[in-house]
DNA sequence: TGAAAATCGT
DNA sequence: ACGATTTTCA
């Protein structure tokens, strides 16, 4: 059987919300490591992986491993029945049909539990090559998301350009157009939550749709933080960690035009 | 060229938005003494005019006058991507085609800058005479708006009555009708930003379009006090100071029907 | 007074 | 699903 139970019920609510608008369904992989996920978006664009390790858990255990096959919606829905304080626990017998979920609080004099129906979900899991990326950048998970929003006013494709001096996120449309340039400040009175890092081997110059970085940014609640990872005609990765949890990864292939 | 540069940045956002309603594109008349503008709203019912005074700027330059045709709803776009503590720099070379919004953040390692296309458009400067008015009362500029939107409920007309006893906003409908009615207060223990100064020639009674003056208070964050002047037969000024920089005013004619 | 949350409307 | 608005809380 599994089980897996968290005090911070509410890692998984934003963990659901962080992914539901992106893919309808997907298979909850579950082994004695923990839990993890892969999904292409329902345009098959993008893709998102999750990993929630073991260790992370407050109770963990998977006797066999188990593929369960979730409806991210439903379990959006059934989460907002867990108040943001409230212990989770996640259970599935081998060969059961459905997942339960539990929900306690503090005190535990207040107990729900809620199943949702399995389902089978073609898995398509896609070996995500290990790149050796030219640009890592790590900025807060705010501030990128409000980059994304704000360019999406100009147009649909933002180019992002990492030099030596920054990052620079461009876009350019019908009304006009916009650069957003962030600066590396590691000073010593930046406060930990606004700090930016560029680490750059070699320039990076390329083109994303607005869209997908958008459904990406759902995951701020998540992180403080968000670390992107570029190299020349590879998927960007857009990575939230939930330190000592695991984290949510998206992968976004470059747009091949050279001009918006 | 032309080059303004405003350490309050948001005044800028707050001007735009309490033009935007009322007027889709206008020009921005700039020159040595700072930057105008004059618009009808696109009904030609009511008249806007801003004055922005060269030296409220922290930094302004206008080689030669030049005349900016913006579209409003495009600059508020752009001006969400400024943040509220942002510097904004304002740059136009002589004969360009587009005007340049600069934002940094204060310590300057965040800069982003947005382009918009200029447009021709038909200037329709209009003459505003010097009037003599004969009321003129200064107020909370958020007791203004909520004056106007409450009566709303009930009409469309509201009838100003400046008496020596204060002034009456009245409104009639088919649910029913309203009177509100302010008195001067200028006694010791009233706040600055509660005072209610009227200053009476003759008595005044006028009727006005709600919905204009509700245009007209979308300016409200731009000003703690609104000050109203009106005379028999000509048109209700409503204008917002913004203290060391210049103001926003209104001109709205008065309805000639008597009875609503 | 401002910011956050919830709700509404597109 | 998103933005805008409104309402509420701090």
């Amino acid at each position: 059987m599994f089980e897996a139970r968290l005090t911070a019920g509410s890692m998984l609510k934003k963990i659901t919300d962080a992914m539901k608008d992106l893919v309808t369904e997907a298979n909850f992989d579950c082994s004695s490591t923990g839990i993890s996920l892969q999904a292409m978006d329902s345009s098959h664009v993008s893709l998102v992986a999750l990993l929630l390790r073991a260790d992370g858990f407050d109770h963990f255990r998977c006797d066999r491993n188990l593929q369960l096959g979730i409806n991210l919606g439903s379990m959006a829905k059934v989460l907002k029945c867990c108040n943001n304080d409230d212990i989770v626990t996640l259970k599935a017998d081998d060969n059961a049909d459905a997942m339960t979920f539990m929900f306690e609080n503090q005190t535990q004099d207040r107990i729900s539990d809620f199943e949702l129906k399995l389902m089978d979900i073609d898995s398509e899991h896609l070996g995500i090559p290990d790149t050796d990326y030219k640009a890592m950048i790590s900025m807060p998970a705010g501030e990128f998301q409000r980059i994304c929003r704000d360019l999406q006013i100009l147009g649909d494709t933002v180019t992002i350009a990492v030099g030596k001096d920054g990052v620079k996120f461009s876009v350019s449309g019908e009304m006009g157009s916009g650069n957003m340039t962030i600066r590396q400040n590691t000073s010593v009175d930046t406060k930990e939550e606004e700090q930016v890092t560029i680490e750059m081997e070699e320039p990076v110059t390329l083109n994303f749709a607005l869209r997908y970085l958008n459904f990406f940014t759902k995951a701020t609640p998540l992180s403080g933080t968000v670390c992107l990872q570029l190299s020349k005609d590879v998927p960007l990765v857009v990575e939230y960690a939930m330190p000592d949890l695991g984290h949510v990864r998206y992968y976004l292939a470059p747009k091949i035009e050279d001009e918006a």
